[in-house]
DNA sequence: TTTAGCCGTCGG
DNA sequence: CGACGGCTAAAA
C-alpha cells in the first residue's frame, strides 16, 4: 500500500540521457505536486548536479534504494506552466533529453544553483540641492548636460549608458556634490525622452493594423517587406500596442542583428526600459534579464536565439525578425529552432507570432501562400528610395586580377569619385581559398580534413574546418616546383587589392578575423567615415549598421555558391544575394549591384536579378522542391554519425537503418557518407529520414531514439537526431 | 556523457 | 606487485 503513495521525485538531470532519475525528498520535505518545476540539488555517482523536479510518482517497486536529494533550491516553479509545457514538446520534437532541454533554457547561473538574482535596478534622480543648482552648473559641460536630462526624470542606468558610453564621470561629479542620487526600483522608469514615431506608410499602417487586429489570440502573421520598407517600424507600432495592452513583448533577431544601434533604436522609441539578452553579456547580466521577464518587471526583451526561453507570464505578441535566418537552429547539442518554438509558444499563449523577413524562408513561404499564416506585404521601399540597378558581369572572358575585373574597378572608381561608398563582398574570408601547385597540380589539404587550406597571409595555410595551422611550403611538396601559387580571392586579397588601387580612401576589412568583439563592427563602421570609402567582407556585412552614403554593392563572386549539392544552398543564396544588394542605395542616392560571375545564365541568377527577384525565385524553387521531396513538402531527420573507424561507423549506420525499417511509411534512406566524411581526423557519415507526414517521423523518431540508446554499436560513435536539419552537411 | 571498477598486460 | 590502458555497465 504505501508503494502507489507518491513519495519520489522524479528529476530531470542535465545530462543527455533520455530518461528521468528518482530521489528522495530532502530531509523534512514531503513529495508534493507542488515541488514539480522547482530546482533541486542532488547527488550524482560522485558528483552534485542541479536538476528540476519533472514529476512526482510512486517508487518503482522495482528499483533499488532511492538517494535523498540534498536541497530544494526554490520556493516556487521556475518555468510557469506555458513554458514548461513548450519545454516538454521541444524535447519531444527535437529529441532531446527533458533535463538538458531545461539546462539550454535557463541563464548559467540558474541552471548552476543560483538563487533568482535581485532585478531592481539603479535609477539616478536629481536631488532637491540638485535641481536648485542645475542652472548654476557651467554651460556646456556634461555634468550641466547630464543634469538637465535628469531634470526631465530620473533615468536608469541603461538609459544612461544609451546617452553616453562614458556617462559615469559627468555622474561621479555630480554625485560628489550631493546633487544626483542612486535608488533601486523594479518598476519601469518613466521619464526617458522619447522619439516620436514616423508617419508610418500605408503599407505599414495597414501591417499594424493587421497585427493589432489579432492580439489577445495565436495568429501567425509573415512581413514580408523588401530593405527598406520600414518592417522595424511595424515592429515598433505593434510592440507599442501590445504594451499599451499591459502585455509583454519578445523580439528575436540574428546574432548579427542585435548591434548597439538597434537597441538604442528600440530603446528611444519604447516607453518602458528594453531588455537585451545575448552573447556579449554576462551570465549575470543574462539571468538578470530573465527573471525580470519572469517577474513581470521588464515588458520588453529583445535577444538572439536563446532568448525564446524567456518567460513569458504576461506575453502580448512575439516577432521574429529576419526569420529565414539560420542562426535560429541551433547547430549542436540541443538542436532547436528558435522560430519554430515561437511558433508552438505564440500558439499555447495565444498571442500573434510576427514573422518578418524580405526573403522569407520556403517554409514560412508556403505557409503564408496556403492562407495558414496572414501574408503582410510591404512592397515599396519607404519614402523616395528605388530599388537599386543590376549588372550583371560575365567574366568568362575578362581578365581577374586579384579577384576583381576592370569594369568593376571602373564602377567603384566612379562610386568613390562620386564622394559615396562601396562595398565589396566575398563569401570566403583569408587570402586565397586554395594554394595550387602551377606545374603538378598539387594543392594544399588539409591533413585532418577531407577539404584544401586556406591561405591567409603569404605564409599561413588555415583550415577552416578544424583550425589545422601549417606553413606555406617553400616548394611543392610533390614536385619541388617553386611555382605555387594562390587560386582564387578572398577578402584578404581583395583588401589589398582595393587598399593598392584607392590608397586615398578609408578601406575597412569586416569578416571573422577583424571582428572578433561585440563592438568590433560598430567600430569598423565608424572607421569609415560618411566620405567616400570601401568596405570589404563577408556576409557579416549583409546586415545591421545603416549605411546612407552607401551605393554600390561588389559581389566579386558567388559562384562556389550555384552548384553546392545541399538542396537549401540555393535558397540561402538568394537570401544572401537580396540581403547584400539591398544595402545599395537610399532615398537620395540610386544604388548599383554589380555581380561577377562565370555562370551569368545560371537559372537562379537569372530569376532572381534580371526575373522577378525573390518571390520569382521562391516560387520555382518550391515547384522543385515539391518535385523532388523536400520540404516543405516533406519532412526530414537526419541522423548524424562520427567515429574515428570506418568499420564501426558503417555498423552503427547499418543498425539505425535497420531499426527505421518499414516504420509509419517514413522513407529511410540508405546511409551515406557526409559530403565532407573526414573531418578533424573523424570520418562521417549520415542517414536521412523523410517523410510527408509530419506526425509518421515523429511516431518514428519516439521509437527510434531510445533504440538508438540501447545500440551496442553506439559506442565508439558519435551520433545525433537533427530533425528539421537546415542543411545536409 | 562521465566515471568507477574490472581485468589483462607489462615494467620493476 | 602495482601501474596503466582498454572496455563495460551504471548513474536514481
Ligand atoms: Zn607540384
Ligand atoms: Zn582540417
Amino acid at each position: 500500500m504505501p508503494d502507489r503513495v507518491p513519495s519520489v521525485l522524479r528529476v530531470a538531470l542535465p545530462l543527455p540521457l533520455p530518461r528521468l532519475f528518482d530521489y528522495l525528498p530532502p530531509r523534512g520535505v514531503a513529495a508534493s505536486a507542488a515541488l514539480v518545476g522547482r530546482r533541486v540539488r542532488v547527488g550524482f555517482g560522485s558528483k552534485v548536479l542541479v536538476g528540476i523536479v519533472a514529476g512526482i510518482d510512486a517508487p518503482d517497486p522495482a528499483a533499488g534504494t532511492l538517494r535523498e536529494a540534498d536541497a530544494v533550491l526554490d520556493a516556487t516553479a521556475l518555468f510557469d506552466a506555458e513554458l514548461d509545457a513548450s519545454l516538454r514538446w521541444a524535447a519531444g520534437y527535437w529529441q532531446r533529453a527533458l533535463g538538458d532541454v531545461f539546462a539550454t533554457a535557463l541563464p548559467g547561473p540558474l541552471r548552476h544553483g543560483e538563487p533568482l538574482p535581485d532585478t531592481a535596478r539603479a535609477v539616478w534622480r536629481l536631488t532637491e540641492a540638485g535641481a536648485t543648482a542645475t542652472p548654476a552648473l557651467r554651460a556646456g559641460t556634461r555634468p550641466r548636460a547630464l543634469a538637465e536630462r535628469l531634470r526631465a526624470g530620473a533615468q536608469d542606468e541603461d538609459a544612461l549608458a544609451a546617452w553616453s558610453p562614458q556617462w559615469r564621470t559627468p555622474l561621479r561629479s555630480l554625485a560628489r556634490r550631493g546633487l544626483v542620487e542612486r535608488l533601486w526600483t523594479t518598476q519601469p522608469v518613466p521619464g526617458t525622452p522619447r522619439t516620436p514615431p514616423p508617419v508610418l506608410g500605408a503599407a505599414q499602417r495597414r501591417a499594424v493594423d493587421a497585427v493589432c487586429a489579432r492580439l489577445g489570440e495565436f495568429a501567425p502573421l509573415l512581413l514580408d517587406g523588401v530593405t527598406g520598407s520600414g518592417k522595424t517600424e511595424v515592429y515598433l507600432a505593434a510592440i507599442e500596442a501590445c504594451l499599451a495592452q499591459g502585455r509583454q513583448a519578445l523580439v528575436l533577431v540574428p546574432e548579427i542583428g542585435l548591434t548597439p544601434q538597434a537597441l538604442r533604436r528600440y530603446g528611444e522609441r519604447l516607453p518602458v526600459p528594453v531588455h537585451a539578452l545575448h552573447s556579449g553579456l554576462s551570465e549575470g547580466e543574462r539571468a538578470r534579464a530573465w527573471t525580470a521577464m519572469a517577474r513581470g518587471e521588464a515588458r520588453v526583451l529583445i535577444g538572439t536565439r536563446s532568448a525564446v526561453f524567456t518567460p513569458l507570464p504576461q506575453a502580448g505578441l512575439i516577432v521574429i525578425d529576419e526569420e529565414h535566418d539560420a542562426s535560429y537552429k541551433q547547430q549542436d547539442g540541443f538542436r532547436y529552432h528558435a522560430r519554430d518554438l515561437a511558433l508552438v509558444r505564440g500558439k499555447t499563449l495565444g498571442v500573434p507570432v510576427l514573422l518578418g523577413s524580405a526573403t522569407p524562408s520556403l517554409e514560412t513561404l508556403h505557409h503564408a501562400m496556403g492562407g495558414r499564416y496572414a501574408w503582410l506585404r510591404l512592397s515599396e521601399r519607404a519614402g523616395e528610395a528605388i530599388a537599386p540597378q543590376v549588372h550583371v558581369l560575365d567574366v568568362r572572358a575578362q581578365p581577374l586580377v586579384d579577384g576583381l575585373s576592370r569594369p568593376l574597378r571602373a564602377a567603384i572608381a566612379a562610386c568613390l569619385a562620386r564622394g559615396e561608398q562601396a562595398l565589396v563582398f566575398r563569401n570566403r574570408r583569408g587570402f586565397a581559398p586554395v594554394l595550387l601547385c602551377h606545374d603538378c597540380g598539387w594543392h594544399a589539404d588539409c591533413e585532418r580534413c577531407d577539404s584544401a587550406m586556406t591561405l591567409h597571409g603569404r605564409h599561413t595555410l588555415l583550415c577552416h574546418h578544424c583550425g589545422a595551422r601549417r606553413r606555406v611550403p617553400p616548394a611543392c611538396p610533390q614536385c619541388d616546383s617553386l611555382g605555387l601559387v594562390p587560386q582564387g580571392a578572398g577578402t584578404e586579397r581583395l583588401e589589398q587589392a582595393l587598399a593598392a588601387e584607392f590608397p586615398d580612401v578609408p578601406l575597412v576589412r569586416v569578416d571573422r578575423e577583424t571582428t572578433q568583439h561585440r563592438d568590433a563592427l560598430e567600430k569598423h563602421f565608424a572607421a569609415l567615415g560618411d566620405g567616400a570609402g570601401i568596405l570589404v567582407g563577408t556576409q557579416m556585412l549583409a546586415k545591421g549598421h545603416d549605411l546612407p552614403r552607401l551605393t554600390l554593392v561588389a559581389i566579386a563572386s558567388i559562384d562556389d555558391g550555384l552548384f553546392s549539392a545541399d538542396f537549401r544552398a540555393g535558397e540561402r543564396l538568394a537570401q544572401l544575394l537580396i540581403q547584400v544588394a539591398g544595402r545599395a542605395g537610399r532615398a537620395a542616392l540610386r544604388g548599383a549591384v554589380w555581380l561577377q560571375t562565370h555562370h551569368p545564365d545560371h537559372p537562379l541568377l537569372r530569376t532572381l536579378l534580371t526575373g522577378g527577384g525573390y518571390h520569382a525565385f521562391a516560387a520555382e524553387a518550391l515547384a522543385e522542391r515539391r518535385a523532388a521531396g523536400f520540404p516543405p513538402f516533406a519532412h526530414l531527420c537526419l541522423l548524424r554519425a562520427e567515429a574515428t573507424g570506418q568499420a564501426e561507423l558503417d555498423a552503427f549506420l547499418a543498425e539505425a537503418f535497420a531499426l527505421a525499417e518499414n516504420a509509419f511509411g517514413v522513407t529511410r534512406h540508405a546511409p551515406m557518407p557526409a559530403p565532407m566524411p573526414r573531418r578533424a581526423g573523424r570520418l562521417r557519415a549520415q542517414m536521412l529520414l523523410s517523410s510527408p507526414q509530419r506526425g509518421a517521423l515523429q511516431a518514428l523518431l519516439r521509437e527510434l531514439f531510445p533504440r538508438l540508446h540501447a545500440l551496442r554499436e553506439r559506442k565508439k560513435v558519435r551520433w545525433s537526431l537533427d530533425v528539421d536539419p537546415v542543411d545536409l552537411y
